[in-house]
Formats: C-alpha cells, structure tokens, sequence
DNA sequence: TTTATATTTGCACACGTGTGCATAATATGG
DNA sequence: CCATATTATGCACACGTGTGCAAATATAAA
C-alpha cells in the first residue's frame, strides 16, 4: 500500500506553505496562476487524492446525501434511487442508501446513523409501520434538511413531493365508470399511509358523485406480495355481488389479480376490467399489457433533489409538490 | 439549529478528560462503571451524537463500502444492492451508491470519488465501455480492497463472485437438445464482458460435444432494453434457417422475443422455445410464464460482502468464487 | 504501615483540511 | 522615487475523536 499524500506534504516538498497548496487546489483567486500550476501539477505526479473525511470535518458537514426507503428492490424505489444517484453525482454528493425493510426500528436505525454522519440532506419514504415520527423530527432539529417523497407524514414541517393520489384514483374511477364498469374494487393499503389514503379518498369520492352504490376497499395490512393479489381478487370473485373492475395500488398487487383471472378463464378485460397504480414497465409485458396510471418518478427525484440542495438557500415557506399522475391505455380495461 | 455536543463538552461539564469520555462512551475496559455509567447517562441527556466524520480522519478511513453498479434500476442489481444494504447495515457500514450507466467515465469518477472518500472497500460490477482497468489497480494499490461481482475484469488479481455462466447457457443448450430442439440461438451481449463471454463459450461448447451444426451467437452491443430482443427475433426469423429455440442473455431481452412472438402468433414453446438467464420474478407472469436460469443473487451478494469485511483479516489467496445457477422451469420450452 | 501490583484517569499529540487575519511582495499612481 | 493600493503567501488555530504512555489512585500482598 502506497503511502497517502498530503496537502502538508506537498508543501514541504515544494518549500510553501500547506494553505497555499489547499487554495491552489481549490482554485482560489488570491494563488497566482503560476504557483498554482506548479502546485496542481506536483500534486498530479504525486498521485495526491484530497482527504474528504478532513473536509467534512472541517465542514461539520459530510458531502452524502441518505436515502431512506423501504425496500431498494422494488421498481419505483429502485428507479427513484437511480435518478437521485445521478443527480447526486452530478452536484458533486456520494448517495448513502438506507433501507427499512418496512420497519419502524430499521427507520429509527437509519435516523441514528445518518445524525452520526452529519448528512448533508436525507431523502425519506416512510415505512409501513411508521406511526410514529420523533425521529425525523429530532434529525430536522438536529439541523439536517429532509424531503420526503410518496410515503409522507402529515405532522412534520418539511418540504415534500408526491404524486397526486387523490386525483390518480378519481380519475381512475371516472374512467371506468365511463367505460361501463359498476362495481369497482380498490386494492390499497394500510390507510395510515398518506398514499393509500389519499387514493382510497379519491376513489370513494369518485364514486359518491357518480352516485355508485358499489364501494369496496380491500386493505393489505403489509408489504405487497403477488400472492396477496391474488388471494384478494379470489376472495372477492366469490362474493355474490362480486365487483366488475378492480384498481390495483402497486403492480406486484396488480399481477396476483392478472395471475388468477388467467389460472381461472376470467376474461380481461370483459369480465374484470384491471388499472394499476403503477410504475413498473414490465405491466406492458403482461396478458393482457396492463393499463396503468403512472407517477411521474424521474419528474419526482428533480423535485425532491432541488428541494434538498436548494434548502438552504430557500428556507422561506415549506413547499409541498404533488405531481400529476399520467394514464397509459392498455388492453386490461 | 441546536448546537452540537462533543465529547469535550460533556469532559468539560462532568469535570473530567475527553478521553475518558471517548473510552466510556466505546465501552472501554480501563474505564469503571461508575463514570462509564455517570458519562453514557450524561451524554444521553444532553442528546450526544457521534461525529462519525472525525472517526473516519482519525481512523484513515470511513464506514462506507461503495458500491459500483452499471443502474439501478435493473432488477438484479438492485436486489444486489438490497441484500448488500442490508448486510452492511448490520456490520455498521453505510453503503454508497455509484451508478454507471454503462459509461467508462463515469466509472472513473465514481473510482475517483471513492479514493477521496476513504472507503472501507469496494464492490464493483463492470460497465460494458470499461476496456481498461487501470483505475480499478489504482484503487486496490491505494489500499482500498475491492471485490467483483457478476462483470469482472480478467486481468485483476482480487476476489470475484460470479454465477457459473458457462455451465449455465451449456446446460441450457442440452436441456433445450433433450426436449427435441435443432436450432438453437443464443442472445447475448458484447463479449469482452465476462458473462457473456463465458455464455457464450457455454453455448458453443455445448453444441460442439452434441455434434449440433446450428449455431447462432447474436450481439447486442449496448445496453438491453425490450426493443433490442424484438428487433433480433424479427431479424432472425426472416431468415431461411431460423432458430426453433433461443437462449436470451436477460430478461428484457426475452420479453422482447416473448412480444414479437405473441404480435406474430408464433406459439411458444411449440414454434420457439424460449429460456432467459434472468433473476426477475415478473418473467413468472409472461404469457407462457418464462423458463429461467436464475443466478443466487442473495448467496452471490453474501458471499460478496464476507469476501471484501473478511479481507483484512484473510489475505493469503485470491478467491475467486463461482455459483452454480439454477433452472426454474416454466412453460416457454 | 510499606511496598508492589492492578486499576483508572489524564496528557499530549495526531488525523488532513480550510479560513480569518497578518504579513510580504508586487503593481499603480502621482 | 515614495506612498498607496493590490495581490500573493504564511501563520495559527479549529473541526471532533482516538491512542500510547505517563500519572494518579485503589487494591492486594508482605
């Protein structure tokens, strides 16, 4: 192993100053272009790599920004991630991933570590079992800017960017009411959740201005599971008054209900008219492709990025985005 | 914005050293219990947190293990990612996101990024434009101990995990031979990239030994997406000898065959027998459900990780580890 | 009690960088 | 050519923690 270069070193070497050489580095205009020409191109030769450790020390502040969510692997998550990775890189943060696994305790966990890290900003999606939110507050108050993004709380005072759940669902409703659909199902979750609630609000307010007798809102109380779809749409398909339609809220939901109506003949979209509330490019692969209703994820991660890095300079009013949400007509309905 | 408490601050108000602070708050053997417990409830109190950016200067080192990946938004790299999140989290690592999007640069910048941050250690996947490997040696001369995955490099004496990819496509070939298929192609990506280079041998070999004169390598030069399988399929079904049988590098890859195979009402498996080396659970949901060679993501990913936390400690040979792969067999063959 | 030993705490310095302020070097103007 | 303004560099300290070694205190043995 190569011994590590110093600032102080080059210095030395060079008979200068080691403030010198950290303005030269950093291209400040009070170092002569001269000096600093012989300063970059000594340190090159050197193989010299700044210490970003010392910086963030000196800082009081690390150059990360944390993301927390609750599973990486999950497309939408995943695709979020990505984005803010490349933002992240392209304004000079590394992106520290965290992951809840939907528990509060790996949440608290997160928190814990990302105050120990003196982030420079946090990106949040709460976890399902979240119910209570003193940490996030301790970790605002502690100083490190927050901005959540699609699983928001509704008792903290931060900045933050989510699809707009209401009017996905509404219209979601709408379309199939206009399509001839009457009994209309919702498959959602936990309705802590500001996204499942607020879908479950738009959906049940659709269909009380239609004036639609039928409402069924079926509640997964965890982490989506293709099985959980299926055994929900088989449940309700032996009711008597069995619903026509159904608007899934994930895809993985969405498959479980296209899995059953194929093992069982029910014909998509004549006997079950299937929506998703969904990201997930593969819906188009399915039999029949799945029509979803898409939230903007890469619009979304430029929102809450520019929100984060823009917090300081901008700490004037606490800003909420709700994007809109976007249709892609398949077969499924 | 609270002021933050350091550990002099609380020697300053408990009247003794910081040193013993530092000690009692790491559970130190040489410090008693009694100020041990007075320092831990004091530090408590006051709402101490550790500024892990100081650890990391004295330490010459951080907490970080950096992963380097082509995207995250591809399935098996995010679930890749996940089980190493989780890992991480568990042995008090963060892990650090670095996404390259197939571009040699910004495999450079990442490698560079990750010198300057100290980092534990390294787990990298190659990008298809990565021709040199100059910057991955001067990481690993810069004493920061990296650990391949799935695209390795050959010209680089460090651990590697990858799947058992030539026994993968070669036993797909035979599997594909017994159940009465002649012309078997094979997609795949640019054979500079281990994987598919090994695949690729896999194949031939396979069809050497069985004495099989149908032989089909096609190259997708870039990064797969659904279109590329469809264009391929379409290409080579015009031809006067066209396969009866393919063998798809990834799962886009295959959907896309599986999509110009239901657009054109060629009955899978009874006119083309489709398999994909993939790990996507969705290619369970294609129409016919897709046969698949999966790779142990999980058990590559844990291997992964023991072989970079491990390496300190177990430096005497280079492993290089390779993971039997394992068919799940559907309804496209 | 005295001496030897074990236990506990303090001291000083190191980790590498950045910044306000002082000082030195150079340029500008009369 | 001197006084002043401008530019360039040096100095000292701070950021928060950890560790080897010395010192102080407590405990045990004689």
């Amino acid at each position: 192993m190569k011994k590590k270069i110093t600032i102080k070193d080059i210095a030395n070497d060079l008979g200068i100053h080691h403030a010198t050489v950290s303005r030269a580095l950093r291209n400040d205009s009070r170092i002569s272009d001269a000096t600093k020409e012989k300063i970059v191109s000594y340190a090159k030769s050197k193989g010299y790599k700044l210490n970003q450790s010392a910086v963030n020390l000196r800082n009081t502040k690390s150059n990360e920004i944390a993301v927390i969510v609750p599973n990486i692997s999950h497309y939408s998550f995943a695709n979020f991630v990505s984005v803010i990775t490349d933002l992240a890189a392209k304004n000079n943060y590394i992106v520290s991933m965290f992951q809840t696994r939907e528990k509060y305790e790996y949440e608290l966990d997160a928190v814990k570590t990302i105050m120990q890290n003196r982030v420079a900003g946090v990106i949040a999606s709460l976890s399902l079992t979240t119910l209570k939110t003193d940490h996030f507050k301790e970790l605002i108050d502690f100083g490190i800017p927050v901005v959540f993004f699609d699983r928001i709380p509704l008792d903290i005072d931060a900045p933050m960017v989510t699809a707009d759940n209401y009017n996905a669902t509404f219209e979601c409703v709408n379309l199939l009411l206009n399509r001839g659909y009457k009994k209309i199902a919702h498959l959602t979750g936990p309705l802590h959740i500001s996204v499942f609630n607020e879908r479950d609000k738009g959906y049940q307010e659709a269909l009380r201005m239609a004036k639609n007798t039928y409402s069924n809102s079926v509640v997964i109380p965890k982490e989506f599971e293709i099985k959980d779809g299926f055994d929900a749409i088989e449940k309700l398909w032996k009711d008597e008054d069995k619903p026509d339609a159904i608007i899934c809220d994930s895809f993985t939901l969405s498959a479980g209900v296209n899995m059953f109506c194929r093992n069982n003949q029910i014909i998509v979209p004549e006997k079950l008219g299937i929506i998703a509330i969904a990201n997930d490019p593969f819906s188009a692969l399915l039999e029949p492709p799945q029509t979803i209703m898409t939230q903007p994820l890469e619009e979304m991660a430029h929102v809450a990025f520019e929100l984060l890095v823009g917090s300081e300079t901008n700490k004037s009013e606490t800003k909420t985005k709700s994007m809109k949400t976007k249709l892609i007509l398949r077969k499924s309905i």
